[in-house]
DNA sequence: TGCAGCTATGATGTGCGCAACGATAATGAG
DNA sequence: CTCATTATCGTTGCGCACATCATAGCTGCA
């Protein structure tokens, strides 16, 4: 279903190349925990894997590091960053302010086909009730980023909310397994009041809404954090 | 002056070989427009100027496309992307933004250090009265950014403002020639200003003075527009 | 037995050569 | 003379081989 050509996050024009690729396929990896904080990744490895060189590998591998995913240290390796506490402080403080930000730049007309898409994603996350299919909910949840993601006008502002929003979203799931039912439920709520607010094509009211429910998120680690 | 070694602007430790030189150097030579827009780049060329492989110029290149202040393609070369109004309009929007926000998330052990950078600012912006001297200029610039940068405690928040900095400067400096001495006095004012703010140790008020004196130069660019 | 130093090994960093791609200019037909 | 076609050139994309670095394990000595 998510083919590569699909939606850009900037205006560089698609480098159609196989690097994208890789690094796409990387960062979801990342996000998804499939590759935890600490995992050291191989360039030879990857580029068996992908059944290409090292050069394309290692351009993705420095892309990732660029967005702090990675970090990679000479003789040693690739490794995946771990979860800073101060860094997720910020980066979620950071994240509600751009939330809050999102109405100031809104664009009306990509209102429809979002609403489409987000009653879309409410029926498949009807179908994930009882599943715990933690890969098929981030699906979702990349969804419903992307799709908010175009709801803002301003370039440079949607350039960074998709930035942290990886870089949040990985910080997230390391501890969404125990709260799995909670966030289902969450998340179904998110998606009817945007719903909502995007039938009046009130924009505004889609920054808040996810604001809010980042918060929500936000409030659910920390309770975790203090009694765990 | 500015060697290899000073402040980095992310979580990522300085990777201290040559790529992050070429890069900082091939971004301030387009920040400074001495590489304008539209300007096609030569590996081998650059190469040959560091002294180097290809492959560390491609390398920093990939950055600065990540960056988007250039764009390469197979077969003709990395350009120097060009200064899209729109791209400009939203850039600028958002660092307004971004600049109030900054007292949100102040680093107040950092205003002593700040101070003092900004006095040396000012002794050097007085010697350069009269010169027209706009290499010295952007570097004033450049070091007030860092300094302010600093001032601010959330990560995610500091990193923005850099990347959205140096995408603006870009821009802006392809319309400052006509406002030389005009834009003199503004940062003569500005410093004044942020020195006053940060002597009462209010750093959100260093926020709203870069606000404003950023919408102040976005008032003569726009003005020149019109008129011009 | 414990520790220091060395060596072997595998990782990334770098340089280089070939292939693929795009643009331009020369060329021939109409 | 104009336009379409093609050949040629230059550039980036990619793969590979070597240099450099960090680490783990072994060995020799105290």
């Amino acid at each position: 279903m998510n083919e590569s050509a699909t939606n850009e996050t900037s205006r560089t024009r698609a480098p159609r190349g196989q690097v994208t690729d890789i690094y796409r396929a990387l960062r979801d990896r990342i996000c998804l925990l499939r590759y935890p904080p600490g995992m050291l990744l191989g360039e030879h490895e990857l580029a068996e894997e992908f059944t290409v060189s090292r050069t394309p590998v290692r351009q993705a591998l420095q892309r990732l590091e660029y967005d702090g995913l990675t970090e990679t240290r000479n003789g040693v390796g690739t490794m995946v960053t771990g979860v800073d506490p101060n860094a997720f402080r910020d980066i979620y403080a950071f994240r509600l302010r751009l939330s809050e930000m999102m109405g100031e730049f809104p664009a009306e007309d990509e209102a429809p086909h979002a609403l489409s898409t987000i009653l879309l994603l409410q029926d498949r996350l009807a179908a994930l009730k009882g599943q715990r299919d933690m890969e098929a909910f981030w699906q979702l949840n990349h969804e419903l980023h992307h799709a908010t993601n175009r709801l803002i006008a301003n370039l440079a502002l949607r350039e960074t909310h998709e930035r942290y929003y990886f870089q949040a979203s990985r910080i997230w799931y390391s501890v969404i397994e125990a709260f799995f039912e909670e966030q289902l439920a969450d998340l179904a709520s998110e998606l009817s009041e945007i719903a909502g607010a995007l039938r009046a094509g009130d924009i505004r009211a889609v920054g808040y809404i996810q604001r809010n429910h980042i918060a929500f998120g936000l409030h659910r680690v920390a309770s975790a954090r203090t009694t765990g």
